[in-house]
DNA sequence: CTGAAAGCGCTAACAA
DNA sequence: TTGTTAGCGCTTTCAG
């Protein structure tokens, strides 16, 4: 059965390297000196049109490309962006990720991808290299201390996703916006008691949401028990089931999706309704909220936006123009699923 | 609230552009020639171990660090490899990238990454973009047809992930295997007649799966019913939910897993009971397949160690290295959860 | 074992 | 407007 091989390996494309054509082929075919190809595939205008035009049909016919490393060289730009996420397999950054590719790519940059695992060594290491052959560098919700990140920032354009960095470009969403819905949301429903199952101790983010909810659910008059961090993953999740049923709370914000799933899936397991018996309310809005029944009540965060406009601020800067002001929409919101309801008597 | 703004643009670190250090300053201040401290970092043991060991120690000082396109340009080598997706944010390319890259960074190579949105235009035009700078190219589940594939290996080493192209390495996963179990599955629950929702017509993947599994039906005498194509989404798995009703099939394939999801969605509103009334099957085993309820039964596809492979495969050709041959486990495998059950009578 | 020198493909003064 | 001429930082013969 060849065709379930599970490598087709044919060498019969020789590897062919396609001699490439450089400018000087394109030069010569065109009866010009190289530097005026340069100039009349880079700077339209500054050549004479008819020659111009005869240049840019010889580049056709040789399907001339420019090799940009070459170009690299003595411009000291490459037209390359670096991205780095923690976790490439984390549904939070799929978005971050194509808001930022989309940004690059229409500013004719090519984006390069790069994930720490986890790992903020690993993840400054890599930073680190990449650095060498970007014009710049996007960190999403990175794992790295404050100094890591300004001394990546004195070397290159840096700009940051989901923290806020002192004396580097950060592009933060407005997390109170949708906590602040969540918290009416939930009191209009009648809970007075809510619980808290945290993140990561040392995630930017996690303390974030962690404080505003607090400050949200004081000025709300909630109640609100603060349970022990767990893991921000499924398995996390599970793992605080008990000690959200022990909490006596009527609603449960989880510090993300990923968490807020395991709890419900742990606590059906364990007999518990919702949201009859507990409401539960997840961050983010990650692909597959929505898989799970009850769908997850959660709050949005714009994460493609906020990928988006910090590639582009981060491409403002590194060609020198205006970094854009924050005249963006970057509020998080509530989207009410069926997770949540009525608090339990 | 400064601390809610969307963006923090800072300006302190007036970009200090950290005059980069070359090897002429190392060569300098180890009193020798630059070629000299080109050989000893690259290939060791062409160089005089003490002197050696001085260059080393004056990089370090320095903090010096290649720069990949000065090399790039001598060498004709970037150390860069490209992938390609048709669509970052879909689920069933997490794993492939993550395999991928891992293999990538130990090899000593710097992943790019891009996306084609779904367009095979788009596709080979960036695929093409990028092989300007890369050493190879890897193509995950590509759109665009076997002739362009084809142009684009001749000009550079060139694999393929979950597809078959001729002439060109590819390196795709045993389907046959997950679905002849999935079928034997079914019929040990008593189906004897299921419907099959097919994804894409032009996709190569949806096509050999729509094949398999007719051939493994006739096989162990169950009728299958092909129903109209669907787009590979949740969205187009609700649309398919009527036909398979009326199908009168006990079970139902979905061509992805997505569709899967979509399906049992829709059914679960119409009052239909999963698997009582129906079982469902998907294929990939995504991230979320287990977030539904009940969770989904799939064929799993061994997608990290599918873009583990062929990068690795797509890398040796690229190094010369003797191409891997398929001495590879990537047999799929069928998942059992709680989407399939007895047939009804 | 190491230095000298040429050149990768492109850009950017400076001339003409 | 176009051609000439240097490099960008590195690798790689070729001598020594």
């Amino acid at each position: 059965m060849a065709d379930d091989t599970a490598v087709d390996a044919l060498g019969e494309g020789d590897a062919t390297p396609t001699e490439s054509v450089t400018i000087y082929d394109v030069a010569k075919l065109a009866g010009v000196n190289p530097s005026t190809v340069s100039r009349a595939l880079n700077r339209p205008g500054r050549v004479n049109a008819v020659t111009e035009r005869r240049i840019r049909a010889a580049a056709e016919t040789l399907n001339y490309q420019v090799n940009p490393m070459a170009r690299a060289l003595p411009t000291g730009r490459t037209s390359i962006v670096g991205l780095v996420v923690s976790d490439i397999t984390n549904p939070v950054f799929f978005d971050v990720i194509r808001g930022a590719e989309a940004a690059a790519t229409s500013a004719g940059y090519t984006l390069v991808l790069t994930e720490s695992e986890e790992s903020d060594e690993r993840e400054y290491e890599r930073a680190q290299r990449m650095l060498r052959m970007v014009d710049g560098l996007l960190l999403a919700t990175p794992r790295m201390s404050d100094e890591q990140i300004t001394a990546l920032a004195r070397q290159k354009p840096v700009a940051v996703v989901n923290r806020l960095v002192d004396d580097v470009l950060s592009v933060v969403p407005d997390v109170q916006h949708g906590i602040a819905e969540a918290v009416r949301h939930l009191r209009s429903h009648g809970h007075s008691r809510i619980a808290y199952v945290p993140g990561p101790a040392l995630s930017w983010m996690a303390r974030r949401r962690g404080e505003l909810l607090a400050q949200r659910c004081e000025w709300a008059h909630i109640e609100l028990v603060t349970l022990e961090p767990v893991a921000p993953t499924v398995v996390g999740g599970r793992s605080a089931a008990v000690a959200v049923r022990d909490s006596g709370a009527t609603a449960v914000f989880a510090y993300n999706d990923l968490i807020a799933i395991g709890l419900m899936q742990e606590l059906v397991e364990t007999g518990i309704r919702i949201p009859a018996d507990i409401s539960v309310v997840g961050f983010d809005d990650i692909f597959g909220a929505d898989f799970t029944s009850p769908a997850l009540t959660t709050v949005k965060s714009p994460l493609r936006e906020g990928g988006d406009h910090a590639m582009a601020a981060l491409l403002a800067r590194v060609t020198g123009d205006e970094v854009p002001g924050d005249g963006f929409d970057l509020a998080t919101t509530l989207v009410v699923r069926g997770s949540t309801g009525p608090a339990a008597r």
